[in-house]
DNA sequence: TGTACATCAGTGAACGCGCGTTCACTGATGTAC
DNA sequence: TGTACATCAGTGAACGCGCGTTCACTGATGTAC
């Protein structure tokens, strides 16, 4: 903006081709996906309490109320950015699975499934702290990814499912005791997801890299031989 | 307060007498307490984020500013607050593991000792949840309850020392190969940890109280046999 | 034992902040004629 | 192809809320004489 330059120009004649907020057209396009994309964003940098409704509007350059034509409010801005954040999950642990379902031999095979289900929530915790601590506000709403029959249908399970799976494959492969089986997801899950919050911000949030991968594998040993 | 009578008599003359938040003296005598019990009790009822400092001054009767010639700020009031439901999550373990000495065979008393601390660990977040939230806030501050020498001479170690102790003992009772002891104490914090959460407010949370302490001996015996 | 005085714990009023949300509006877009 | 109109996405201004914190003060208490 020149000094001397008569407002006028700047914020008139200008403003169509500014790069800044100002919108080239009244509409904004696509509000409610640039809301939902600012608020997974705010959710990434600082965690579930950083998901403020009008920051986010602030950032899809958009007045705080304009939300409102998208979202019933800022619970319901919420509620979608953490669908995202356990859909992003869900991503993070199928990576890895994808690798395990390579292994031949079954029992191994079944080892590898689960461990992959670990190492992928482990992965995912480090790598999207704040995605993964809004993931999991429980409280008020499930936890439970809703079995989507879309979703399932084209890519898989939610990762309380893969978690089931990996574990039948362990009984069918002999590798786990069928009685031991009922149940044993919430051990496996509460080892895993303990961890995770240890290395995000309890005492192993100073550890290294490569600290943090061998207690991660000596913590999934654990389950394994444990279960 | 008798309708009609002056407003006078009631906030002069009978001020000194009411069991109203009115106190007797213009001092209020241990203020300090006072906000640091009010905090307490918010966290106990509303977690972490319930220890407001205005209520807190509001419970004991007292305006807001008053709270300043006790603590610095916000902060150290629920510094305070966060020290002692450490505190109380510390005497859970403790009272657990009084229980746990009194077995007489070294490797069967080990064994307890470390079951010992997951019990009173699990048992102190299912009974005093908000506490349980707020002895957890990490963040800018340390995990570790800071040794204190005159606590560890009267009475015991810290919650994360009883842990390490217990292991030591699985070691020296043979029960617990020495090469696995090195941070052992993260792969058995970490399970209880999960679990507490995963009761708290996770997909645990609708269990009955049978089926948590069902779960939490599983859980227990999966880190004995899987360590 | 009584009086003067310093201390400092609590008061009362006000601040700025950012939040979620509501109101009446305006003007770009798509549709019907 | 042009014009009238309904729709409804975004605007601008304001709300009440509770928070943490600061200011200049007041008056009960303990101490020195």
């Amino acid at each position: 903006m020149q000094p001397g330059l008569p407002r006028f120009f700047v914020t008139t004649r200008h403003s169509r081709t500014d790069a800044a907020p100002r919108r080239p057209t009244y509409r904004h396009g696509d509000l409610r996906r640039a809301l939902l994309d600012a608020g997974v964003a705010l959710a990434r940098e600082g965690g579930p309490s950083a998901v403020v409704l009008r920051e986010a509007t602030r950032r899809a350059g958009v007045a705080p109320n304009a939300a409102y034509r998208h979202f019933a409010g800022h619970q319901a801005l919420f509620d979608a950015v953490r669908a995202h954040a356990l859909g992003a999950l869900a991503q993070a642990i199928e990576r890895e699975w994808a690798k395990a379902l390579k292994v031949r031999e079954p029992a191994a095979r079944a080892r590898a499934m689960v461990r992959a289900v670990g190492t992928g929530y482990l992965g995912f915790a480090q790598a999207e702290t704040g995605l993964f601590r809004a993931a999991f506000v429980f409280g008020e709403h499930d936890v439970q990814v809703p079995p989507d029959p879309a979703r399932a249908a084209a890519m898989g399970l939610n990762p309380f499912e893969l978690l089931g799976a990996a574990l039948d494959a362990l009984v069918a492969a002999g590798a786990l005791p069928a009685d031991r089986r009922p149940g044993a997801e919430y051990l496996a899950w509460s080892a895993v997801h303990g961890m995770a919050l240890l290395m995000i911000d309890g005492p192993l949030r100073g550890a290294s890299a490569a600290q943090r991968r061998a207690l991660g594998e000596r913590l999934l040993r654990m389950v394994e031989n444990g279960l």
